[in-house]
DNA sequence: AATTTATGTCAGCTATGTTGACATAAATTT
DNA sequence: AAATTTATGTCAACATAGCTGACATAAATT
């Protein structure tokens, strides 16, 4: 410590006038760690982590998406998706194709048990948002799905457009 | 693989008629994904990640926060903590200071050092947020809040409640 | 025929979490 | 006053999920 002052605690909380946005920048944190919480547990079961979920849900979500794709949406390491997805094909929730066109490829596919897993993860975390949107009104709903949109990076934006059925 | 047809590609792909909202769960996934991303890149010039921010955070919040009210909000282990923890109070952005009342407490303050840089990774975000909300009249923005505040689990949002500028 | 691309793999490293065990000082209870 | 509980700290070992760098292979492209 060079200076003796820069030791002093402050002792007041930063707040609102700081001219932040605390409150939302809090709620973000606390929602998704809750959010997450859910098929965390039921993934424990099966010796699995979020990492594991994320790439089973966008194959499901995908059907047929190459490892690039897959990796282009999960914004990971080639090395880092080989363990996780090596595990999912040893276990028999995803399988390969080798692509008709390109042949380099590798197509990713859920199968049937790899999409039960997908559901039975999903579901209460779709719960979760049902319960949070109850009181909420069709436009009310819209404009939190409009925010949501709008909080991820704009040229990221097209990855959304790509997932069917909005 | 006991059964042939197990290992059998499904090509059609999950969606909304699966009965789950896909569409709110992979927006919170990109949102947050990209809502963190801004104060990684500041975390990454001091050497710290995600950890030493969400406690830089709430001290900042909360100051004189005891350990296990921090341990409370966290969710992570006093381990896990101390690490992080030990590094903040190293490099001056956090100290501790023994509690009045009870000695063996430890309530944690932070520097003027430790202010700067929290309001230095909270900007960032802030300010997503508030482009996110450019074009939200203001029962909108309250919808959005709502929302994110009922993802929380119940019993946990007295956390929220606790924290200061609302 | 040479180069590029898509994928896979090996090795080692880092950050952040975990459990379990034990230590210390201070507060509380008996 | 003694015993117990509580708040915190610390050591050791481990797991997960990310990273970089290097190299290999097969297929597509130039």
């Amino acid at each position: 410590m060079a200076d003796r002052t820069a030791a002093e605690p402050i002792r007041t909380p930063l707040t609102i006038e700081d001219g932040i946005d605390f409150s939302v920048i809090e709620l973000l944190f606390f929602a998704y760690r809750d959010f997450t919480s859910d098929p965390d547990e039921i993934l424990a079961d099966y010796g699995f982590g979020r990492a594991h979920h994320r790439v089973l849900h966008f194959v499901n979500r995908l059907p047929g998406l190459t490892v690039a794709e897959l990796l282009d949406v999960l914004k990971i390491t080639k090395q880092s998706l080989a363990r996780v997805l090596k595990q999912l094909i040893d276990t028999g929730h995803i399988v390969q194709i080798q692509g008709l066109q390109d042949r380099r490829q590798r197509e990713l596919y859920p199968t049937a048990k790899g999409r039960t897993l997908a559901l039975a993860l999903a579901r209460p975390q779709s719960r979760r948002i049902a319960a949070a949107f109850h009181d909420a009104t069709p436009p009310e709903r819209e404009a939190v799905e409009r925010f949501l949109k709008a909080m991820v990076d704009p040229e990221l934006r097209i990855q959304i457009d790509k997932l069917p059925g909005e």
